[in-house]
DNA sequence: GCGCACCTGACATTAGGCTGACATTTATTT
DNA sequence: AAATAAATGTCAGCCTAATGTCAGGTGCGC
C-alpha cells in the first residue's frame, strides 16, 4: 500500500510519515502542491493524505487536478478549519474523508485503514494487513507491491488468518477450512505451514504470532 | 436459529426446508435472487443456504450483494458444478462452505451445524469488568484496549471469575472447571494462578479479592 | 501471640511448538 | 511416458513457555 502525504509543516509531516511507515505502508512526502501533482502523475499511489493549507497551489487545487484525471484514489483531507461549507466543498471536489487538525495518530490510522478497505481493497476484492495485500481475485499476495510466492496451502492458511484478523485462530479451525471434510491433517502440519509462511513473511515485517495453547494470531496493524 | 434457503427447484427446496425445519431451525425460502435479497435486507438470518443456479439474478450476485453490506452471515453454497475455479470464485466472494449437488441430507445437516457453530455461536461475545474486556471469540484479554497476555490456565480462571462476577467462587469449583475430572490439582495451584493473574492485572486496576476461607471474588465495577 | 489460610519466588518437569530433513504425492516439462 | 520439479505431510530432535509443587514468608482473625 503506497500512500502519498502532502504536508508543508515539516514537523507534522515527519511524525505522520514515520507513523505510517511503521505501520507498514510505503510512504512518500510532498511538501508543496506542485510537487504533489508531479508525484501523483508519476507514481501509482493507493491513497493520498492531503493537507489543505499549502503554500502556492493549495490542497483543493491538487485535489481538483487529481480528479480531473479521473483517478479514484481515496483522498483524506486534513485541515485546521472546521466550518461546514469548507468541509462540504472538499467532499464535493471528490475527497473521501475529512480530518480536523490537530489529530491523534490512532485516528489517522483508523481512517486510513477504513478508506483503504472501502476503496482499494473492496474494488480489488482483497484482504490486507499493513503492507501485506492478498488479492483474492488474482490469487496473488504482495507486500508493498512486491509479490510473494505462496503454495496453495500457504495461501489458504494466510487467507484464513486474514479473514480472522485480530482473532486467535485454533489449529483445528484451520484444518477444517483446509480439507473439505475428507482428509484429516495432523496438527503438526499446520505448524509446518505456519513455519513456511513465516519464513516468507517475517522478512517483510508481517508477523504471525503464536498464542501458546490456543493457536495463531495475525494482529491488526497498529500505530 | 433462522436459516434462509435460496433454491428455485421446488422439489429440492421443499425437501431441504422440511428437513431443516424438523431439525429445529426456523426456515424461510426464497425462490429467486431478488427475493433472496429483499429477505436478507429485512430479516436477520443466522445462515444462508444458497443455490448458485438461479433464474435471473444468480447466486453469486446475491452473495456479492450480501457481502457488500459487510454482513458476516455464514453462507453455504450449493451447486451442481464442481470445477475448482468455480468453487474458488464462490469462496473468494465470501462463501463459507461449498456443497455439491446432489447431496445427502445428513451432509447438509453436518455442514449446517459446523457453520453455525463456527460463526454464530462464536460471534463476538465478550465478558468485561470495568476496563477489563475478555473477548471470547478472539481469545484475547485487554484493559483499556491494551492487550494482556495470558496463559491457558490464567485465561480459564479469569473467564470463570468473570462468569461469576460479584460472586465468591470456591477454589474447588475452579479446579473442577479447569480439569475435566481427569487430573487432580492441588488447591495451592489455584492460589498460584491467582497470584500470577494478579501480577498481570493489579497494575491495571483490576483486583481479585480474597475471601478468606471461601475463595476469590471479582467485584462488579462500582460507580 | 498463635494458628491457619494464603501468597509467592524458585525450581523441576512437562507439554506445546518450531523446523530441518525426508518420503510421498502431485504438477510440469520434455 | 519418463524425467523433473514442486508441493505436501510426517517425523524427530530441539527449544522454550507453561505448569504445578514446594517451602518459606505474610498477615488475618481470634
Amino acid at each position: 500500500m503506497r500512500i502519498l502525504v502532502v504536508e508543508d509543516d515539516a514537523v507534522l509531516a515527519e511524525g505522520t510519515c514515520e507513523s505510517l511507515s511503521k505501520a507498514g505502508y510505503a510512504v512518500d512526502l510532498a511538501e508543496t502542491g506542485t510537487q504533489a501533482n508531479s508525484l501523483l502523475d508519476a507514481g501509482n499511489y493507493d491513497m493520498v493524505l492531503l493537507d489543505i493549507g499549502l503554500p502556492g497551489m493549495d490542497g483543493f487545487e491538487v485535489l481538483r487536478r487529481l480528479r480531473k484525471h479521473n483517478t479514484s484514489i481515496p483522498v483524506l483531507i486534513i485541515s485546521a478549519r472546521d466550518d461546514v461549507d469548507f468541509r462540504i466543498y472538499g467532499l464535493d471536489l471528490g475527497a473521501d474523508d475529512f480530518m480536523l487538525k490537530p489529530f491523534v495518530l490512532a485516528e489517522l490510522h483508523a481512517r486510513t485503514r477504513a478508506l483503504l478497505r472501502r476503496h482499494v481493497l473492496s474494488e480489488r476484492n482483497a484482504l490486507s494487513c499493513g503492507a501485506l495485500v492478498v488479492d483474492l481475485a488474482a490469487q496473488r499476495a504482495s507486500v508493498n507491491g512486491e509479490p510473494i510466492e505462496l503454495s496453495i496451502r500457504e495461501w489458504d492458511v494466510l487467507v484464513y488468518l486474514l479473514r480472522n484478523l485480530g482473532k486467535v485462530v485454533r489449529k483445528e479451525a484451520i484444518i477444517e477450512t483446509l480439507c473439505d471434510w475428507k482428509t484429516d491433517l495432523s496438527v503438526n502440519a499446520i505448524e509446518v505451514y505456519i513455519s513456511r509462511l513465516r519464513s516468507k513473511l517475517d522478512s517483510h515485517g508481517i508477523n504471525i504470532r503464536t498464542v501458546r495453547g490456543f493457536g495463531y494470531l495475525l494482529d491488526e496493524p497498529s500505530a
